[in-house]
RNA sequence: CGGGGUGUAGCGCAGCCUGGUAGCGCACCUGCCUUGGGCGCAGGGGGCCGCAGGUUCAAAUCCUGUCACCCCGACCA
């Protein structure tokens, strides 16, 4: 490549418009541009390193045993509203008409579209098992898309979707997946982790997300000290808690909290710490059903959790009215003691006493509440979200840490949700008809991208892993109008390019300060400067862009000895 | 969807309150100079001030509407 033949258009500024390092650096290393509301532009070297991503990802799927299609993006609304998801999937689900007013929506999944291709093509068990991926163009209508490329609305992704004659075959593809999502992103040169998850959305019964750890990550997750178990903290459960039971039991007191609705405003005005608090927060079941669930005050509720213990669908937070129905009080005074109807409680509030609630009445709290005196009766269930310092369930005496991270992969056990509803079956050695049992995974490319660059910066610009990175040499003549350096500078470009080596060569007509400040934004991982002291040496000068310094290159060997150093850093 | 903010040259911004010929830095073009970390000098081009209405002798500026983008929230009592 050579640069001035390139539309590179960096950016001495931030975009104003940008938030995390991601978005701020692609921007203004000239990759992506915004043209609407988390949708992009790839210009040359963005498209070049998402063309890196996808390749790693198909060889480590071809690799893997699995079968590369294409699939449209535009989908009919027939197969969803097949598997129900056409009414279930809400906003985020872009929908269109075509000129005869037929219904479509832009895929943002396509386990409808791929289950409709395997129940019409196979038939028998000895055609499977079976595993399907592509990768391609997403859109999903995101209430909320930012970050650049990590929350966009319309991205890549190679999505794989796995057929067996049964669940063990299927938890062996899971495993295959895990080990090959492994490699993926080791050669992506991306540290990552495997987290449990929540099934979510797409339903089924066991997930994994890989998540690169990074500050700016949207998803929370925590991992064991001791061990290695890792999950997202609405999913991750946790250990045997020490009891939170104290003080000797008093008498139940209802107290007068004038306007005190919050845990906050309410411990600030009796004088008690969070810890001493239930909460309760009312909730409402896609069944009808309200229902109260109660936490330690400086606990946070994990509506996943929540929802896998009613086996609902879906809950949603009781609106005030219903709360006023179902307390008799005000948002804000909703206690256990006297409330009607169902009540879940986390387990840390089992034994509880001297503590303080809502007393269904508005104004009032209780203090002197004691769990098995005032509510035995609640269900006890691990209810909240998992945090830093709380105890491990796998093993003895590991802690929880808290991570952010930046969900750039996931496998899903999906089991027969979809092969059931639409009837993708096969017959047996018996000859009986069974449904296929199905697994889901997914990763996100133009993600994975901006996640690298999370993952590696300085403040000088992006730093690419070897793998990713748009070229793998930038060569810099200091001066491109003397010819001395001209002439070495092409003779370079023509020999790594015969060797196969990817170079972009500067050959604009700008100060050796601009086209090194250009270079480190770039983040392309060996730099070599071309300037007439070296020359005089009879050397060019070789930068790793994560060193400092540079290193002295003899011209006459400098083509093998970086052709060697690009080879050996693939291949690791 | 609710709240807040911003739309002025390719990018980053000032001007708006208090109406009166549209500015700054960078980028761009020409020439000279310079060439090892975003040089210097001189000259120059570029704007339906997001869009549509309204008020006014006069609107980037005031009013109404609308569109786009950004931030916060959209559950935690």
């Amino acid at each position: 490549m050579r640069y001035r033949q390139t539309l590179i258009p960096t950016l001495k500024q931030d975009p104003a418009d940008a938030e995390v390092i991601s978005h701020k650096l692609m921007v203004r290393a000239g990759m992506i541009r915004q043209i609407a509301r988390g949708i992009y532009d790839f210009l040359p070297l963005g498209l070049r390193v998402v063309r890196k991503v996808e390749q790693i990802v198909r060889e480590e799927m071809d690799r893997s045993g699995a079968q590369e299609i294409l699939m449209p993006a535009i989908c009919p609304a027939e197969l969803w509203q097949e598997s129900g998801r056409w009414d279930k999937y809400g906003k985020e689900l872009l929908r269109m008409k075509d000129r005869y007013e037929r219904d479509f929506c832009f895929g943002p999944t396509h386990e409808e579209v791929v289950t409709d291709i395997v129940r019409r093509e196979v038939r028998s068990y000895r055609d499977l098992p079976m595993n399907l991926y592509q990768i391609q163009v997403k859109f999903r209508d995101e209430m909320r898309p930012r970050f650049g490329l990590m929350r966009g609305r319309e991205f890549i992704m190679k999505d794989a979707y796995s057929f067996h004659v049964d669940a063990d075959d299927c938890n062996r593809e899971y495993e295959v997946m895990a080990d090959t999502y492994k490699r993926i992103f080791q050669r992506c040169g991306l540290t990552t982790r495997p987290v449990e998850s929540d099934t979510g959305a797409i339903g089924g019964r066991r997930a994994h997300e890989f998540q690169v750890l990074a500050d700016s990550g949207e998803d929370a997750i925590v991992s064991c000290n001791k061990c290695e178990y890792a999950a997202n903290v609405e999913k991750a459960e946790i250990g045997r808690e020490q009891t939170t039971a104290s003080g000797t039991t008093n008498p139940l007191r209802k107290v007068r909290t004038p306007e005190k609705r919050t845990i906050e405003e309410v411990s600030a005005f009796l004088a008690e710490p969070p810890e001493r608090f239930i909460k309760t927060l009312l909730y409402v079941t896609n069944h009808g059903d309200t229902v109260a669930a109660l936490l330690r005050g400086d606990h946070e509720l994990s509506e996943i959790k929540l929802r896998t213990l009613l086996g609902a669908e879906w809950v949603a937070l009781a609106d005030a009215e219903t709360v006023q129905k179902v307390t008799g009080a005000d948002v804000g005074f909703a206690g256990p003691i006297g409330l009607r109807g169902r009540v879940v409680a986390d387990q840390a509030l089992q034994g509880i006493r001297a503590a303080v609630a809502g007393a269904n009445e508005t104004d009032f709290h209780y203090v002197d509440v004691d769990q098995a005196r005032d509510f035995g009766s609640a269900t006890f269930a691990d209810l909240r979200l998992a945090r830093t310092g709380d105890p491990c369930p796998r093993c003895d005496g590991g802690v929880f840490n808290g991570h952010r991270g930046i969900e750039v992969g996931n496998i899903f056990y999906l089991g027969t949700k979809y092969s059931e509803p639409m009837k993708a079956t096969f017959l047996d050695a018996q000859g009986t008809e069974r449904p296929m049992e199905m697994g889901c995974y997914g990763i996100g490319v133009t993600r994975t991208a901006a996640a690298a660059v999370e993952q590696n910066h300085d403040d000088n610009g992006i730093i690419w892993p070897l793998p990713l990175a748009p070229a793998h040499v930038h060569i810099v003549p200091v001066n491109w109008t003397d010819e001395r350096m001209r002439g070495a500078a092409e003779k370079l470009y023509g020999d790594l390019r015969n060797a196969g080596i990817e170079v972009l060569l500067d050959d604009r007509e700008e100060r050796p300060g601009s086209k090194f400040k250009d270079a480190d934004l770039l983040g392309i991982p060996f730099r070599v400067t071309i300037g007439g002291k070296g020359l005089d040496r009879g050397c060019f000068e070789l930068k790793r862009r994560t060193d400092a310094a540079a290193q002295d290159m003899p011209v006459a060997d400098a083509a093998n000895q970086l052709t060697e150093m690009v080879r050996t850093g693939l291949s690791t």
